[in-house]
DNA sequence: GGCATTTACTTCCCGTGTCAAGTAATCTCG
DNA sequence: CGAGATTACTTGACACGGGAAGTAAATGCC
């Protein structure tokens, strides 16, 4: 863990931004899930899928491609799938492409769900984000944010401007 | 959840700025658990929990004020003291100024866990956070983070320039 | 073509976290 | 000063998530 040297400490200001950064990773998942469970029922991780799903061609996405997004793994995402697809909101079928994979596949219900919760989450979103920061701040956000997210999982790869997203 | 009205959709700079926090806030806290475990044995919380208590005068500290600060409920905490009291790190005192709070000691042996533990742990920040950021970013990553953490939880008081902490 | 290997997912078991109820100490206020 | 309210924490019951093992389909290799 350490190479044996003194090792490099944090200066003052990285130590200030540090805080500030793991503090946000600590309290805003909390504050997200809150609204989400508050105002729609869901948690953070299952509204995650459902909005995913609602952004794929065919509102249909492959079991272990969710799971990879949203840093879950199958076993767990299994789960979470199961209990989306007992509310009725996603059905589950073998990939006609490959039977060893599982689609995930949105319904109307589901889409519907997803139509009426992300106002909501787009709102507490802007509350605690957006409301506030400068557009400079903003670039540097997606900046610094797209760093850190290289930094620990190089697979994934955050979208390039012209996307489109409901939440 | 939504007042009626058309709501105030994001930008598509916002869209980005958010997808890279959202990555961040998913993946970030299982990095760092990661490096903790894997290096120590030990988790993030866990870890907070003994470095918050080596900063602390007297290496203590109420249970409610630990449970404040690291986002957990007291029912939560409880379980994580006592297993950093079964490893001996810690240890379990009622408060002389009042008998109904309960204090969390570091024991000698939870001080030298910290300091051999926090080299590693601030490696891993380094290399996910600060390798590759401009000073001028570090000090955009402090400012954006402050408003995010005072608008999710505006209690919770960041440092001002001037103070130290092991990790 | 058939057998071993790989891939994709599900299920089981267990640790951990959460909510609610319980306990003990302190405060409040007549 | 003493009964009820409040505060601080712990414990019990249950849900959720992670790792390992199991199952089923596809691929590779002779």
């Amino acid at each position: 863990m350490d190479d044996g040297a003194t090792p490099r400490w944090l200066t003052d200001d990285e130590t200030r931004a540090w805080i500030a950064l793991a503090s946000t990773i600590v309290w805003l998942p909390t504050a997200l899930d809150a609204q989400l469970q508050r105002d729609a029922g869901v948690s953070f991780v299952e509204y995650t899928v459902l909005s995913w799903l609602s952004m794929r061609p065919g509102h249909a996405s492959r079991m272990s491609e969710i799971a990879a997004l949203a840093n879950v793994r199958l076993s767990h995402l299994s789960r979470i799938a199961a209990r989306l697809e007992g509310r009725g909101w996603i059905r589950r079928e073998p990939d006609p492409d490959d039977g060893r994979a599982t689609l995930a596949i949105l319904t109307d219900a589901g889409w519907d769900k997803v139509v009426a919760t992300a106002p909501g989450h787009v709102a507490e979103v802007r509350r605690v984000v957006f409301d506030g920061l400068t557009p400079a701040q903003v670039d540097q956000l997606q900046q610094i944010g797209a760093h850190v997210v290289h930094a620990v999982q190089p697979d994934l790869c955050l979208p390039e401007p012209g996307q489109d997203v409901p939440g």
